[in-house]
DNA sequence: TCATTTTTATACCAGTCAGTATTTTTATAT
DNA sequence: ATATAAAAATACTGACTGGTATAAAAATGA
């Protein structure tokens, strides 16, 4: 809900630096727990007025949306890339793995991923985003499968809809202990365990 | 810490009880997300006023590992002698899951995985028991593991410690998905695609 | 009867929250 | 100049938080 600016030609000329604030708040809810941050620290450290902020976003549901939107734009394609590169099973997996162990935006977690995990205290709207984005990435992992099966490159006995949903699950777990700081290769050993059922 | 308890001859008699308050608190802790429970709503709930709770628990990091406490210990033997039964790998897995999966105690989750998972916002003697009891829970899983190596029940790649985590984890997912309110089976075809690796 | 001890109940504290009313500032249009 | 429009800054609201001061109540001991 960024969009619609009405270049308005009269009245004080607006200084506040959307932008800005949803890069702090992104920052903020990337670093601490989602409960932690409010919209008085956000508009602290971004160093905007609340009234500003408020007419930018609507209220903090808005906010957080925006904050996730902006998010997520600059992550979801890169796995879907690596998932239509029309590559064999192994060789997918391998760079799934490798992309989702050592990307550098992903070194404390996804804030995706971690709004998904606390998604009963997110207001209606970033909720809803959420799941639609939930909804997205499952059908990509399952078209991935059903690709891979159509081309004879896997013969799991499972659904593709139970394997896209334990392949995002795996993938949430991954993040979720990157986000605790375990060890780098403690969660690839556990990663390539959990997606050795599908080679 | 809700032992030491000091028949005290003189002075108004205790009415508080403590048990009705725990037990409240673990509705409470199990039903809601963590940050929506407050000291305040488990008083009104138990109908027990505030500085008798105080007294009683010490402050709201005693009440929840007291909650915890209560409720990990009518749970945790369950699942360690499932583990020490002494079955082979394929009947101690299936009984594993099957536990997890229908037990009515986990319809909603587990409140020790809930814990863990927020474990961030726990005071210091809640946050203490949570770690607590996963070493304790990771060193049920390591040593199943180390037996069934022992015996030749087992002939897996990765470590035992590894192991042990990536158990730990798949039942974590499974518990967290039972409290999202995921279908049962699909809960169950998942678990034991991930489980299917020791097998 | 009356002091002592312990728990209770009520009401409060300071801090934080999301959200907003009010006023001041800064621009443009006439 | 002056009306108007829009945004900014400040300060507020009411609700809730964890935690506590205070005083009344209810028991025992002398």
């Amino acid at each position: 809900m960024t969009t619609t600016e009405h270049k308005s030609l009269r009245g004080r000329p607006k200084t506040i630096r959307a932008e800005k604030v949803l890069e702090v708040a992104i920052e903020a809810y990337w670093q601490n727990d989602l409960a932690d941050v409010s919209v008085n620290s956000i508009c602290r450290a971004a160093q905007a007025s609340k009234p500003s902020v408020y007419r930018e976003f609507g209220n903090e549901d808005g906010l957080t949306r925006a904050a996730l939107e902006s998010y997520a734009e600059q992550l979801l394609s890169d796995v879907s890339k690596i998932l239509q590169s029309g590559q064999g099973m192994n060789e997918t997996l391998d760079a799934l793995i490798d992309f989702i162990i050592t990307d550098a935006r992903l070194e404390i977690g996804c804030l995706f991923h971690k709004m998904r995990a606390g998604k009963n205290r997110l207001g209606p709207k970033t909720r809803e985003l959420v799941e639609e984005l939930n909804r997205a990435a499952q059908g990509g992992y399952q078209r991935f499968f059903q690709d891979r099966r159509s081309t004879g490159d896997w013969y799991g006995t499972v659904s593709t809809d139970v394997a896209a949903k334990y392949l995002g699950e795996q993938i949430a777990l991954a993040l979720a202990q990157r986000a605790s700081g375990e060890n780098a290769t403690t969660i690839r050993e556990i990663l390539s365990l959990a997606l050795s059922v599908f080679r």
